[in-house]
DNA sequence: GACCAGGCACATC
DNA sequence: GATGTGCATGGT
C-alpha cells in the first residue's frame, strides 16, 4: 500500500525528496539574472511552459534571447505577433503562446506603464487577482510568476501534485485546484524559498518515478 | 507511431 | 459545475 500523506506529514516528505534529489536550481536562476532577462524572462518562461516539456521552452527562450526580445518590456511589446510565433515555435501552441505572451505585455502598459516594477508593489493577493485576469494567465502560471519571478510565498499546484498526492490520499484526485493550494499552504510555514523548492521536487518525482515506475519502484514516498 | 509534457479558454450540456 | 475539445512541438 502506498503510505497515506496527511497534512502533518507534508514536510517530512519535503525532507525526503530534498535529501534524495538536491536542490533543483528552478528559477530565479543565475544564468537568467547574469543576462539580464531576470524577472520577464521568468515570466516568458511560465507562459511557455504551459502543457509543454522545458526542453522546448529552453529551445524558445534561447531564439527570444537571440532577438533581444526577453530582456526588455518595451522590446517583447515591439515586435510583430507573427515573428513572436516564429521565435516561440518550438515551444508548441505558439499561436496561442504568442497571444498570452501579447495579453501580458498588453495588460503591463495598459496597468502598469509597462514597468514590472510598478507591478511588483502590489500585495500579493491585489497581485494575484491582477495577473489571474488576463487572458491565459491561470492558476498554475499565476501561481508560478508570483513565487519565482515575485518570489511571493505561494504554493505552485500542477499536474504531477495532483496526480502524486491524490495517489497518496491527502486529497482526491478532482479536488480543486485552491483546495490542493490550501492543503500544501497550510502545512507549510510561509517561505518562498520552500515553496520554490518544493514544487520543484515534487516536478522531479514526477518526472523520475511517476511515468517510468508505474508500480513506485524506489519512489521516495513509498512505505 | 503512440504517448507525454512545469495549462488554458471556450463551447456545450 | 462538469466534461470535451483545440492548440503543436520535440523527446522517449
Amino acid at each position: 500500500m502506498r503510505k497515506k500523506i496527511f497534512s502533518k506529514d507534508v514536510m517530512e516528505v519535503y525532507r525526503r525528496l530534498f535529501e534524495r534529489f538536491g536542490p533543483q536550481g528552478w528559477w530565479p536562476c543565475e544564468r537568467a539574472g547574469a543576462r539580464g532577462g531576470g524577472r520577464l524572462e521568468i515570466i516568458i518562461g511560465a507562459i511557455l511552459t504551459q502543457n509543454t516539456a522545458w526542453n522546448n521552452v529552453e529551445k524558445a527562450i534561447a531564439n527570444l534571447r537571440g532577438s533581444g526580445v526577453v530582456s526588455s518590456v518595451r522590446a517583447l511589446g515591439a515586435i510583430g505577433s507573427k515573428e513572436l510565433s516564429r521565435l516561440i515555435r518550438p515551444s508548441g501552441y505558439y499561436n496561442v503562446k504568442a497571444g498570452r505572451l501579447k495579453n501580458f505585455i498588453c495588460f503591463l502598459k495598459r496597468k502598469y506603464g509597462s514597468s514590472l516594477d510598478r507591478l511588483s508593489r502590489l500585495k500579493t493577493d491585489m497581485l494575484r487577482d491582477e495577473l489571474l485576469s488576463i487572458n491565459g494567465i491561470g492558476p498554475e502560471t499565476c501561481d508560478s510568476i508570483l513565487l519565482y519571478a515575485f518570489k511571493r510565498p505561494v504554493f505552485v499546484v500542477d499536474a504531477y501534485t495532483r496526480r502524486i498526492f491524490s495517489r497518496h490520499g491527502s486529497f482526491s484526485k478532482d479536488a480543486s485546484y485552491d483546495d490542493m493550494q490550501r492543503f500544501f499552504m497550510r502545512a507549510i510555514p510561509a517561505s518562498s524559498k520552500l515553496y520554490n523548492e518544493y514544487h520543484a521536487l515534487i516536478v522531479r518525482l514526477g518526472k523520475e518515478f511517476c511515468r517510468t515506475n508505474p508500480d513506485c519502484d524506489g519512489c521516495p514516498l513509498w512505505r
